[in-house]
DNA sequence: CGCAATATTGACCACTCTCAATGAGGGTGG
DNA sequence: CCACCCTCATTGAGAGTGGTCAATATTGCG
């Protein structure tokens, strides 16, 4: 069907080990004895089902989160029920960076499909990358390399009109998955039309719209949730051309 | 004239131990001692002047840097000699935090008027965190404010229309300003209309235009880079009554 | 003092939102 | 298993916020 197959439990405990613990070291300088202590603090829940909350805004915080499989999105819900998408959250991903600070959630996780999730009590990972220096450094990368994606997204809504918008979005996720070896030009997007939107900073219409509109141009195939990027490159092409950032007339000296 | 006092050496130094110290460690459990190591490795710079670079988007990356007194703004500079502007920092506020990941800035940061900064050598903060308890986890924290301040941006940029992103802005930059001692109603706005204009994602005459129409309903008085605020709790209303998110219709179940 | 950069103001228009109607799935219960 | 319903997606028409272009201050700097 999709890319979130239901994974058995032992499935998801082989996967965290590599999944969580890529997300949480990558190529870093852990021995083998190093990533022991790791993965012994890593706690493997069942799968999450489409609707679960990992946390919600004004919870207080315990851990952080690593989608193994499956697809989260981190929203800010506000009174009459709507709500701002602060991000979709692929295989590989940590959510949860923000709440560090005042050990509050400032956001809520909802898991968007069937999903293996594995939580990281936070506590006990800032005790041990005391002693791991690597791991310390690790931490700094991850939560920097945060810092530089919303960084990028800022420039994203602040300077782009619709069309840069969804290519964007189209190519960043086709780049995440490629990164953890699914296709990069046929998915199943987990998120609605809705999300999307909220995401972008534009409306449902304007995505549904611009996404039959890539169709026509022959850049992809869509039907519903299913895409295919037919263009990738003319896609990424839409990305960079895009230089009209405001302020475009003031000529560097 | 502004706030940008032109600071003496010797004031550098003993702001910095307070101002810089106070940015990165906070209230948090630093004995005395340790506050001494971590001073120890803090840098004074001499004063930095309008249009100078703290680094350049691309550069490798060294320190992070404090604001001590004046302002500085991080920006990604295109090749037409547009920008897109992605933060104003004020003093006791820290810069260059998403450079760690890939130890390289992926930004460019300038400063907007004479200013005192601090400079702190990542490498040896580290190292010195790895034996404060304490300071590494203020390091975390910091990572985490961070993340947290961008996301508010992205719901800001994403959801909100440009009234309510300026009086946002406004009222931002008076909280800042208030917590570090200045005050919350009267100041000089050290960035152009056009920097404010690219950071809210509006164009320069929509901010122009804005300025006008607050001041024609008497919620400040400005005049170039002078602003007054008049009724900040109006323009904190304007901020708290924009629910208008994105798919407001859904309605909680 | 004069030029250049910045700000302000006006007129126009386009991109995107809003409103509205229709259609297509997916889930639930009979 | 089918019918119904509800949510989500698509499409169209109209309107409005904010962008673009342009002309005119105003300021600041050399």
């Amino acid at each position: 069907m999709t890319n979130n197959n239901i994974i058995s439990f032992e499935h998801v405990k082989i996967a965290c080990k590599s999944c969580t613990l890529n997300s949480l070291c990558l190529p870093m300088g852990l021995d083998q004895g190093d990533v022991e202590k790791l993965d012994a603090i890593v706690r493997r829940g069942r799968p999450a089902h489409r609707g679960d909350h990992l946390f919600r805004e004004g919870e207080g915080f315990r851990s952080l989160y690593v989608v193994k499989t499956g697809s989260v999105k981190t929203y800010i819900p506000s009174e009459d029920g709507g709500e701002q998408v602060l991000g979709f959250h692929l295989p590989g991903e940590l959510i949860g960076l923000d709440a560090i600070d005042e050990e509050r959630h400032h956001c809520s996780a909802k898991v968007l499909e069937t999903s293996a999730i594995c939580e990281v009590p936070f506590k006990r990972l800032e005790e041990l990358s005391l002693t791991l220096p690597s791991l310390q450094h690790q931490m700094y990368r991850l939560l920097s390399k945060e810092i530089s994606h919303e960084t990028d997204m800022l420039a994203l809504l602040g300077s782009r009109n619709a069309e840069e918008r969804l290519a964007s979005f189209l190519v960043s996720i086709s780049d995440r998955l490629l990164r953890r070896g699914f296709s990069a030009t046929d998915f199943y997007l987990s998120m609605s039309r809705n999300e999307i939107g909220s995401y972008l900073g534009l409306a449902v219409e304007t995505v549904s719209r611009l996404f039959t509109r890539f169709h026509d141009e022959g850049r992809l195939k869509v039907e519903r949730k299913h895409v295919e990027l037919i263009d990738l490159d003319g896609l990424r092409t839409i990305v960079e051309n895009s230089d009209h950032f405001v302020n475009k007339r003031k000529r560097a000296t």
